[in-house]
DNA sequence: AAGTGGTCTAGACCACTTT
DNA sequence: AAGTGGTCTAGACCACTTC
């Protein structure tokens, strides 16, 4: 028989009944993305290998290959020649700097110094809400935080989380905790945020943020605000950051 | 004979003798790319199909395909099943708002007026010669324009381009043109932006900046100081924005 | 030596566009 | 009907890692 006369596609309508086409490794990515979202494979574990998944979902292994080649393409897992593919984790040096943007202008880059400054429960204001995809009044967790790098307070913080997905989060688990506030969140609260878009502006700091960062009323300073998303497209934090741009920038790559 | 055996790699050194091992379809790869850096194929031209490819490099379709699949994802071609392969090229809706990442608050973005406030030849001060990779002293056009939405003055632009590879710009010829800027750099020069780093800082509006943007003095303002490239990595312009972000953000995705 | 991802080939067929 | 890119397969071999 020939091969491709085998595809489930040959009909000309996919397996879901959609009228449309769709590739046989979209549809196997589809299923390796619904694995690695339900927990089979945790973040940072070996995953199986190209042969066994190929043998799993009865396609050639050139095709798990392509659906791989996507996911890796999307930092969802990472490939090691000889190795594995690893699913992708926030807790490796190479991830960190993703999301974190802000370089300094000179000299190499490193890890912020952070101050929690408060952490509590509250009813999603309106805006808050909307942005995460909630109902208005739900619960959220409500972070604010100062960052300094060589001691200077850089980065002003406020961070909305849906309250059904942060139990359990506290000041002193995020104080206790070492490490990018991502890990923390992929670690203990089993969210591991994948994308995230901003929109940035300038301000002028107000008398608090002035405070916090050491700088007159009136700075100019950059507004980052984040909407982070996880499997599925569905958004589970927002943030809101100033950040104090005279020793540091905001970097970039356009292609 | 099988097939792998007639890899020209086999012998463990790439043809160019380097020790390290190097893919066949990255030296097809950078095959195309020296035509696309020679003009051998215009921007929204359409390029040899695949199987035309294949017999000129001697490989098998599936290599030129995936190096291809490369530069597809870099942006310098566009693929379109059932016609063909085409040069990328700036004249397109697509591109100008991959360069462009000033969007409306509210509302559908739509393409800026360019006003032109000054176009001169000059020697090029040390800091544009470095990032330009010029030698100081070196000729360089200098632009200033002033861009609008809805009649709002919003972008405060300055560029400075390499005077070896814009020998003819002036201010009439960049005032006749309709279109993206990069689209009259590629036509009229032969230059092909095809991407670029951006530092973004806020900085406070001084007395020019004001009266150019129609703000008050000391009015935060985002500034991107970007750098593009051509083939080869090699930097072709240098610019400095100030964007009013009163109605305006600058939008950015992570991943 | 065995297992993994990475490369390369050859061939078939599908989806889409143009003739 | 013919040509293009897109998908899928099967098989061989290479580079790298581990045992």
């Amino acid at each position: 028989m020939n091969p491709a006369s085998s595809n489930p596609n040959s009909d000309g309508t996919g397996s879901n009944g959609s009228p449309s086409f769709r590739p046989l490794y979209q549809q196997i990515k589809a299923l390796i993305t619904q694995s690695l979202q339900a927990g089979e494979w945790k973040p940072g574990e070996l995953m199986p290998s190209e042969v066994e998944l190929a043998a799993r979902f009865k396609v050639s292994q050139g095709t798990v290959r392509k659906a791989i080649d996507e996911l890796a393409a999307e930092n969802l897992v990472v490939r090691r020649q000889g190795k594995g593919t690893f699913v992708a984790t926030h807790h490796e040096e190479r991830a960190h700097f993703r999301f974190l943007k802000l370089l300094p202008d000179e000299g190499v880059p490193h890890h912020p110094d952070n101050r929690v400054i408060e952490v509590k429960r509250i009813r999603a204001p309106a805006e808050v809400a909307r942005l995460l995809e909630l109902k208005a009044g739900d619960a959220v967790v409500y972070i604010k935080r100062v960052q300094s790098f060589d001691g200077a307070p850089t980065i002003l913080e406020e961070l909305w989380l849906p309250g059904q997905l942060f139990k359990g989060l506290t000041a002193e688990r995020l104080v206790e905790y070492k490490g990018p506030m991502y890990g923390l969140f992929e670690s203990e609260f089993g969210t591991r945020m994948i994308r995230a878009t901003e929109k940035i502006r300038a301000v002028g700091a107000d008398r608090a943020a002035a405070e916090y960062l050491q700088v007159s009323e009136g700075t100019p300073l950059l507004c980052a605000e984040r909407v982070s998303f996880t499997y599925g497209d569905k958004a589970v934090e927002l943030r809101r950051g100033l950040y104090s741009t005279a020793k540091h920038h905001y970097q970039n790559e356009l292609s």
